[in-house]
DNA sequence: TTGATTTCTTAACCCAAGTCAATGAAAAGG
DNA sequence: CCTTTTCATTGACTTGGGTTAAGAAATCAA
C-alpha cells in the first residue's frame, strides 16, 4: 500500500531504499470508514493527508447546505488551508468511501526533512505543482459555463463520475442537482 | 524600491545584511509601461515576477473576450502556471499600470538558493501560503453569488475598486459589466 | 425480499445574469 | 480645446440556473 506514495514521489525525484525507509517511518498509515471526518469546521488541522486508497472530499456547510470544493483520490495529497495557516478550518474533510490514508504532522515532516534533505527541494516542486493545478481549476470556473465544466469532468476525470453521487458532483460544479440533471438531458440529445 | 521585497520576506524569515545583498544581486528590477505584456498566450514563461509598484493582471482570451483571473499589486508575487509547468501559457500577464517589477529566472533562483539555503524552507512556506490563498479564492467562487463576491471585494480590497476599471472587475467576478452595474445599483438602495 | 431511505429526474414557475441596443459620461489623444 | 474613443449605465427581452414539489429509481437495512 505504501508503494502508492513512492509512485507519487517518483515523479519528482528518485528515492533510495534507505530514503524509502525513512519516509515510511514518518508516515502513519490509517484506515477510515466511509463518512469518517478527518477535519471539522472550527478545528485547527494538525495533520496532513495523502490518499492511498478511497476518496476524500472537502466541503463547506453554508446555511446547512453542502458546498463541495474538491475530491481527493488515490495518489493525491489533500490540500488543507488550516494545516498551513494554523487557523480554524472553515471546511470539512470527510471520507466519501472507506479510505486508507498516509498521515503526517508538522513534527514528523520536519524530522523527515532533516533525514532526507532532498525532499525539501522536491516538496517545493510538489507545492508549485499543486498551486498550478489549483489555479487552473479556478480559471476554469471563471472561463467556463457549468455545462462546459461538466463536459470537462467527463473528459478528464470520468472515474469521478462513476464513483461519486451526482448531487455531490453538482455541488462541485457550483450548481444544484436539478440543474445537473437538466444539463445531462441536454447533452445526450 | 528593493525594500518592498524584504518587507514581504520578513513575514517568513529574518534576513541579514549579507543575505539581502545576495537577494538584490539575483533579482533584476525592471520598469514596464502600462499595457506592457509580461507573458503571452502560447509562450513558455522563463521569468517569474514580484510586483514592487503598480498592478499586473492575468487574463485569458476566450473567443476574443477577456476573462480576468487575477490582479497582482505591490508586495505580491505573480503566480504563473507556465513558469512551473514549463508548458505554453494559456493566459496573458499584462501591466495594468506603469510597473516596477522584480524579475527572476529558474537559474537565478537556483543560484540564490545555493547562496542562501534558508530561503529554501522559506519558499516552501511562501508557496504553501499562496496555495492556501488560491484555494480560498476558489472556494469563494463556489460558495458565493456574484453580488456577495463584489461585497467581499469592497470589504477586503477597496483599493482594487479604485484603481481598476469596472469592466475588468466584472470579468474578475465572473460576470458582464452590465450585471455589475445592476448589482451596484441594487446595493446602494 | 420487502420496506425505508436516499438519490435522480421531471415539470412549472421565478429570478438573476446574459444579450442587444441606445445613451450619457469620462478619458485619452491630438 | 474639441474630437474620438472608451467606459458605465439603463431598458427590453432572453436564457439558464434556482426553487418547489412530485414521482421514479436505486440503495440499504431489516
Amino acid at each position: 500500500m505504501d508503494n502508492v506514495i513512492f509512485d507519487f514521489l517518483s515523479d519528482y525525484l528518485e528515492i533510495s531504499e534507505e530514503e524509502m525507509e525513512n519516509i515510511s517511518r514518518q508516515n502513519v498509515i490509517k484506515s477510515f470508514k466511509k463518512g469518517a471526518i478527518l477535519l471539522s469546521e472550527g478545528e485547527i488541522a494538525s495533520e496532513c493527508y495523502f490518499v492511498l486508497k478511497g476518496c476524500v472530499y472537502s466541503y463547506y456547510l453554508v446555511d446547512g447546505e453542502v458546498k463541495v470544493t474538491g475530491f481527493y483520490t488515490e495518489k493525491q495529497p489533500v490540500t488543507n488551508v488550516s494545516y498551513s495557516t494554523k487557523k480554524p478550518s472553515e471546511y470539512y474533510l470527510e471520507c466519501l468511501e472507506d479510505c486508507i490514508v498516509a498521515v503526517s504532522t508538522a513534527e514528523r515532516s520536519a524530522e523527515l526533512m532533516r533525514k532526507v534533505p532532498r525532499l525539501l527541494t522536491a516538496s517545493t516542486t510538489v507545492l508549485a505543482d499543486q498551486l498550478a493545478n489549483q489555479q487552473i481549476k479556478y480559471d476554469d470556473f471563471i472561463k467556463l459555463s457549468p455545462e462546459k465544466r461538466y463536459q470537462n469532468l467527463q473528459k478528464n476525470s470520468p472515474d469521478l463520475l462513476n464513483r461519486i453521487p451526482q448531487y455531490l458532483i453538482a455541488s462541485y460544479l457550483g450548481i444544484k442537482p436539478e440543474s445537473l440533471s437538466r444539463i445531462r438531458k441536454r447533452l445526450v440529445k
